[in-house]
DNA sequence: GGTTAAATGCAACTTTCTTGCGGTAAGATA
DNA sequence: TATCTTACCGCAAGAAAGTTGCATTTAACC
């Protein structure tokens, strides 16, 4: 994706333009998957911790990133294509390889069943999570 | 539930009888949800913080509980009523309230959908998580 | 270019989780 | 029920993860 585009991707999330937040923008672009803190901790030694913490949760505040649901402990960060700006409120669905450990956004849209809960629960939204092996695992 | 069963059960997931162990299976029982280390560490403050991690640590193991993705980073445990010996690789489905912040297993049997992924990727199980209201916060 | 609010870097700190080890107690065996 | 073995416990220490405050720098706006 080119710089013009990052730039305006993050000024539509009335995000300040700066180099950390083009280049994780841009990292999470290319990676295609989802990204932990760790990953870019030690994808870019060249920013501060506090840094790409507080670029992370701005990126989640406004809508840019989404968090992943992850039993490992520490979060995990997505960039859905399907992540616009009013599409706050749509199902999730994450892949999650068990051998190499690596999570993706499953775009392909799935129709997610109605599901029948107990008397008095209101459903807002929910977040599924696949585990298995992913293709290059697979193969 | 009574001791002897409590016993019992521990017994039967190969775990050896403790009072700490003891404790925190009934705890896990009378509660009826999802419980993190933090409530364990509340509740239990006459156990040692690594008594209570290694504790969860063997109970996960040993498939008397289970871990619950969540997203806020620390991991919340289940202990499901279908969660038998024998039955380690079935689907979970969990509510979690976004108002009182309980997470609640959905024992409800819900044919979960085959989910049509990606050419290549191998589903072998899945975790669902529901956010809502819950029947207390509803109403 | 000058102004202002926001982002950054640094330091210090809190919280969360892990490891190692000596002492203790559960379970087995006789 | 006495003894033995092994797993569990508590304590201490430390590693990892996340937060807060503040001075400095920089993006965005005029």
């Amino acid at each position: 994706m080119k710089y013009s585009e990052l730039k305006q991707n993050l000024k539509e999330h009335k995000l300040r333009v700066t180099d950390c937040r083009m280049d994780v923008l841009e990292h999470f672009q290319q990676q295609k998957r989802a990204l932990s803190f760790r990953d870019l901790e030690d994808r870019f030694q060249e920013y501060d911790r506090v840094t790409l913490y507080r670029t992370l949760h701005s990126f989640e505040e406004n809508g840019l990133l989404h968090k992943i649901p992850g039993d490992s402990g520490s979060a995990v960060y997505g960039l859905c294509n399907s992540c616009g700006v009013e599409s706050h409120h749509h199902n999730h669905m994450h892949f999650k390889c068990t051998s190499c450990g690596v999570t993706e956004c499953i775009d392909t849209p799935i129709n997610i069943p109605s599901v029948s809960l107990p008397k008095d629960y209101k459903m807002s939204d929910m977040d599924v999570i696949i585990n298995g092996l992913c293709k290059l695992c697979n193969n």
